[in-house]
DNA sequence: GATGAATGAGTTTTCATTCAT
DNA sequence: GATGAATGAAAACTCATTCAT
């Protein structure tokens, strides 16, 4: 075990190779049979091990949700971070916001499954007030505010609370992966171009 | 019962009883320790009762998740349809159609909660595309939509999708109820009135 | 219960109606059903009364079942002993119990299973060693012997053990039973024939 | 096991042991105390492990129950076959036949019973139809209705039905196995030679 | 005489976890 | 680093039996 081996946290490059090989596997089994039937029997079977040899890469089965957990935040982060960086204004940025998120769940259907599944059991079996959650939430949502309280500030953004605006335009985000499985074919391009005008619509500064 | 009984689906005062006793001990029980924790042992220990007499009123676990399902789903209903039956126009009914959903989820949180992971568990486990949230989905959306679309038809609202509008409303109003559970002070009156104007401004027709 | 209402065993008619209507539904549930699946509730619901009612009839599931043994041994005994009495020697007894039983076989199907479902699962669970069991076997052979010694001592029949023989012509005939639930348009016509003709051959005194 | 492993069925040595160790142990609960109580939990206990191993060795209750089958039939072919092959005529096989099998029945007792109560139980549940059973029963007879056929052939053996005869001896020798639990001191050797002779002059041609 | 309700012991099965090798 | 084997706690479900009414 990790923490028996090294006590400084080094990990060594086949554990780090094996640890994301297990993580992957997790996903891709959350993503097919559900949060219930991804057993570490059958995520040691699609990574061709056994079942013993997770537990020399992660203490438990919580410790391997997580990491996954925080894999798929980071990855997702980066995705769309560099995009919205290269917008020239806060109106820009948004529409950048929800293009690049759209984006994302169009092409990582897996992750963005497994990832909302985990959500929901965490959701589900802490009562919901779990730190990683709130601090998932929180890390998402401050970016989105940011853009949105510099779009007041600068004059583009009418008058509205930056917290449940940005609550809400998340909510139209993360409300596709479900309806992806339900509708295969959702045309998402054109769900994309109507959420970018009703968002612009809602925010945007009405002259007088 | 049912399975023991005449077919002809006669239920004595007691059965009766039972049935909305275990429906209600279930309901919490999801709302408090979550789907997968939420066994027939547990909803029996707090009905006071053993798990062998929730197999005299219901025939197997699903059974019981689903009248569970179809309560929640009907008290609902009827809760949020008064208040929108008694609107002038399509605006106001906008209007009655947030206010009271979110009157519903502040004042039915365990409701809310079970009903979250239940449908979320069913997603999860048929792979998302099962008749019962199918229609749950729809039933949901049509009221919705019907508004918007009686709102366009009147000149009350601009041209949008009414679909991909309605479910980002839905998608604002769901995503309250893992909010609460995570910031559970969440000023709700404030968070009513910045969702009204927000959807306001998205939907009303700009005069020219 | 009897035994706490009428100590001398006397049975009013209501409760001897109602037993007899339950050894019939018991008969047909473990035809069809099986032994394992035909559960108090299955037979009651087939006799359309609830499951307690049956404990006032009998003791327990226990007695039930004795009683359908006892019951189909009573019946089957008389059927066939009617047919034998009528002949006039011992060669003719042997084919007429032959001819009797297979046809007893033939017509009375449910009965056969039930009663050959519930013999096997008492030499199952006692270890075959079981009263009833034995003086069933006792019973159903002794006249099959008597028929047989008498063929001896006329000079009818040759030299043999008679128990022997007895059980190998029982063997026969009750292995008729598996059978036609396996190959159900067994000619039964043909195989009594043969049958009958085989044990001629096997007993018949062969003159010098 | 199995489920768990790698598909090419591979089996460690360890595993070979458990699993005819649960074979066995089967057989004997079996046995002693019946299909009915012959439960995994019973089994374990006997093997000395507990309930959760035996998974390990076997996806279910049906696949240790199959083995156990497989392994009795096969067992029982090896030990009659090799004594038949080595009769010099079809009336010599006959008498091979009728003395190796009731040989090991009298030396393997225990197998007897469990494979009664298994075939039982089989009949039972399905109906009668079973393909495995279904192929058994056309197996063990085959060889039987092949020896008689040549007898005939080759003018030992007088005119008959052979696949009748063939039942009835099947059905002579299986109805030991019940006799013995219930008469433990039956005198097989007498009962042997009684078999013998009685199927001798059932089938011997009698010449003119 | 019978019902509806409940019990409790038992069944098979699943799975995260442990550990000797 | 990893495997094969096993554990033990929990799950859903079945059923004979009891009993107040």
């Amino acid at each position: 075990m990790r923490s028996e081996k090294s006590p400084d946290g080094q990990r060594t490059f086949v554990d780090a190779a094996r640890r994301a090989q297990l993580v992957r596997c997790t996903v891709e089994a959350i993503a097919e049979v559900g949060m219930r039937k991804a057993s570490l029997a059958e995520i040691a079977r699609r990574a061709g091990i056994t079942k013993g040899a997770i537990f020399y890469h992660f203490a438990n089965r919580e410790e391997l949700v997580n990491e996954v957990l925080v894999t798929l935040l980071t990855e997702g982060a980066r995705y769309m971070g560099e995009r919205i960086a290269e917008q020239a204004d806060p109106a820009a940025e948004l529409r950048a916001y929800l293009e690049s998120n759209i984006d994302y769940i169009a092409t990582h259907r897996a992750e963005v499954a497994a990832l909302v599944a985990i959500a929901m059991n965490h959701t589900d079996e802490r009562g919901g007030a779990r730190e990683v959650d709130a601090s998932v939430y929180g890390e998402s949502l401050r970016p989105l505010e940011d853009i949105l309280r510099r779009g007041q500030e600068q004059g583009l953004f009418c008058a509205f609370d930056t917290r449940t605006t940005a609550m809400t335009i998340r909510a139209a985000i993360d409300a596709i992966g479900p309806q992806l499985s339900a509708i295969p074919d959702l045309d998402l391009d054109r769900y994309t171009t109507e959420l970018v005008a009703l968002f612009d619509r809602a925010t945007k500064r009405v002259p007088a």
